[in-house]
RNA sequence: GCUCUCGUAGUUCAAUGGAUAGAAUAUCGGCUUGCGGAGCCGACGAUUCAGGUUCGAAUCCUGACGAGAGCACCA
């Protein structure tokens, strides 16, 4: 039972001596000086009880009994009770955190659950943006964060292999010949160039809609349908690669062609009923259910994406088994989803059900100093490198070696916790200048950090300094830290909950913070008789922070 | 126009309806012959406005003002 449970158990139990009940809350004081937990009972019941909330608390706290992992409870404020925990709970709970490494922070709340999360899907034929670096970073985020619920996760990513964008990134393959010598960076130049020519030459007009319509229609043998195979090949293996730099992988991909024969035969095979026909097109009435009616089967025959996107559920519930199907998009596509949702649950309910569609916030760039090769867009390999150089460049004024690979863990630390700090849905702000001076409340702060507590332990171990198993304190004071650790794993449950990994980022920028402060006035290695503790500490600062920076994909490395 | 988000220090973000609204950055001033200064300590500085609900509101409700997104054959 965790302590959150234990006291919540006590004051049931005191409520019950005194004939009440209610919800019982716990809370963290914000002020460590009012203790490690606080509550708010006797103030909710004070007013149905006709008692002052003060003297209310008070009668509770005197049906209390003692408990060894509570040294202190008090009423303060308004009403509020207040515990505080024992210095020997904290030397238990470090002990916990460093036999139990592996699965420290991991717990057992959705066991027998199946999880589809689909993420990260790249338009083929398109550069991996920086938008798919804010999806990318969530959803692997979420994917992580949910298996230590203890959840069977299924990452699942959904590819967009037709559209007319991809005929026009075809159509501009074939007019500058380059066919036989295609490379990734030159499909984005084509899809350029098929975007701006399609705008200003009619006949070339004409001729991407024809080239839409055949690949559609997957009429092979032509020279599109060649050009098309190698770029979609070519697509899959960056999107591949570029997504295993940054920690992900996927069980399946599924893709939009697929989905689009599967939408198209269940739009009409509930046309007319869910689906009407509307000027040439089949359309669903939104707006009949408080949204807005759309195209899901376009005049020319083809199903729109709203249409894909059923097919898409009809593809999942056909072929797997689960519990829940999560699908991570940018905030734009959020009445998108709606419509989708309701269609879905009009056709059948459980498909609906089931799903959730969460959407994240866009990514503005503040400062732009990212040299970018294809157009105002910038790639996310670019944006990595932007950052990899000067990290680069920090070891060497460091007087450090200069390492690549650390070098880009530093970069993509930086940007992914950027991203991860701020709510789900919210827009992000990325300043390049902020991000490259890799200061602050950023990935490597955090990083560093962890990469401080390494260096103690390393120099302990050199120094021969013996390892204590149950270290006690010695008459060493309770830390910020202490007070930190063992509230990792109720950060983990509520960043499940709720699908928002910025609890995990400013739990561990708060614990970083409150090493380092602790790291700054207190000597560890020192040869008292508290240095066994201290290192014990060190030991679980490092073990929480390795496993939350592993939460949101980002990698911890011991040097840096 | 209709629908939906969102307005917090100069800037970028936090804050289960709770106690003195926390950080970071910028600016200014400090720091240990010490285990890593990508650090630590301090100063300055904020809830758009007006009502309402509540023991208690940045948070919930109403209105005003301001910003963004979506709204028929792109995804």
């Amino acid at each position: 039972m965790t302590i959150h449970d234990t006291i919540t158990q006590l004051i049931t139990q005191a409520l019950q001596q005194l004939q009440l009940s209610g919800e019982i809350v716990l809370e963290h004081p914000a002020d460590t000086t009012h203790g490690d937990f606080s509550c708010n009972i006797a103030m909710m019941l004070a007013k149905s009880t006709g008692r002052s909330p003060r003297e209310l608390a008070e009668a509770i706290v005197a049906q209390l009994p003692v408990h060894e992992d509570i040294t202190a409870v008090n009423v303060a404020g308004p009403g509020f009770i207040n515990f505080q925990l024992s210095p020997a709970f904290f030397e238990k709970q470090t002990a916990h955190i460093s036999e139990h490494a592996t699965t420290w922070g991991t717990h057992t709340e959705l066991p027998d659950t199946t999880i589809l999360l689909e993420h990260s899907s790249p338009n083929l034929f398109k550069p991996f943006h920086i938008g798919h670096l804010v999806n990318n970073t969530l959803g692997e985020s979420l994917v992580r964060i949910l298996r230590a619920t203890g959840a069977t996760v299924m990452p699942l990513s959904y590819p967009s292999d037709v559209s007319p964008g991809i005929a026009k990134a075809v159509w501009g393959v074939i007019d500058k010949r380059w066919e036989s010598d295609l490379t990734i960076a030159r499909i984005g130049e084509a899809y350029a160039h098929g975007v701006a020519q399609y705008d200003a030459d009619e006949a070339v007009k004409k001729r991407i809609d024809a080239i839409n319509t055949s690949l559609y229609n997957e009429e092979a043998g032509t020279p599109e349908w060649e050009v098309y195979q190698t770029g979609r090949k070519l697509s899959l293996a960056y999107f591949t690669a570029i997504t295993s730099m940054l920690g992900s992988s996927f069980d399946a991909l599924i893709f939009e062609s697929e989905a689009e024969k599967e939408g198209k035969k269940i739009v009409a095979e509930h046309t007319p009923g869910v689906f009407e026909m509307s000027d040439g097109a089949i359309i669903f009435r939104g707006s009949e259910h408080g949204l807005f009616d759309n195209v899901f089967i376009n005049s020319a025959g083809f199903g729109t994406y709203l249409a894909k996107d059923i097919g898409l559920l009809d593809i999942k519930f056909s072929r797997y088994t689960f519990d829940r199907s999560i699908t991570i998009t940018d905030i734009e596509q959020k009445q998108h989803f709606q419509l989708v949702k309701k269609a879905a649950e009009c056709i059948t309910p459980e498909w609906s059900e089931k799903s959730s569609f969460i959407q994240h916030g866009r990514l503005q760039l503040t400062s732009g100093k990212i040299s970018s090769r294809a157009g105002n867009v910038p790639l996310a390999e670019d944006i990595i490198k932007s950052v990899q150089d000067r990290a680069l460049q920090r070891m060497q004024e460091n007087e450090r070696a200069a390492d690549e690979t650390i070098a880009q863990q530093i970069a993509i630390a930086a940007i992914k916790y950027a991203i991860a700090r701020v709510g789900m849905g919210k827009n992000i702000v990325f300043d390049m200048e902020q991000a490259l001076s890799l200061e602050g409340d950023t990935g490597p702060y955090v990083q560093y950090a962890y990469a401080r507590c390494r260096s103690v332990l390393r120099t302990a171990a050199e120094r021969g300094v013996a390892t204590v198993q149950n270290a006690v304190r010695e008459g060493l004071a309770v830390s910020d830290v202490e007070r930190l650790l063992y509230r990792y794993p109720e950060v983990v449950a509520r960043a499940a909950n709720e699908y928002e990994p910025h609890y995990i980022a400013n739990y561990l920028s708060t614990l970083a913070s409150a090493f380092n402060s602790w790291y700054a006035h207190e000597q560890i290695l020192d040869d008292s008789a508290a240095q066994a503790y201290k290192l014990a500490v060190t030991h679980a600062t490092a073990t929480t922070l390795s496993n939350g920076l592993n939460l949101l994909g980002i990698e911890a490395p011991e040097y840096m």
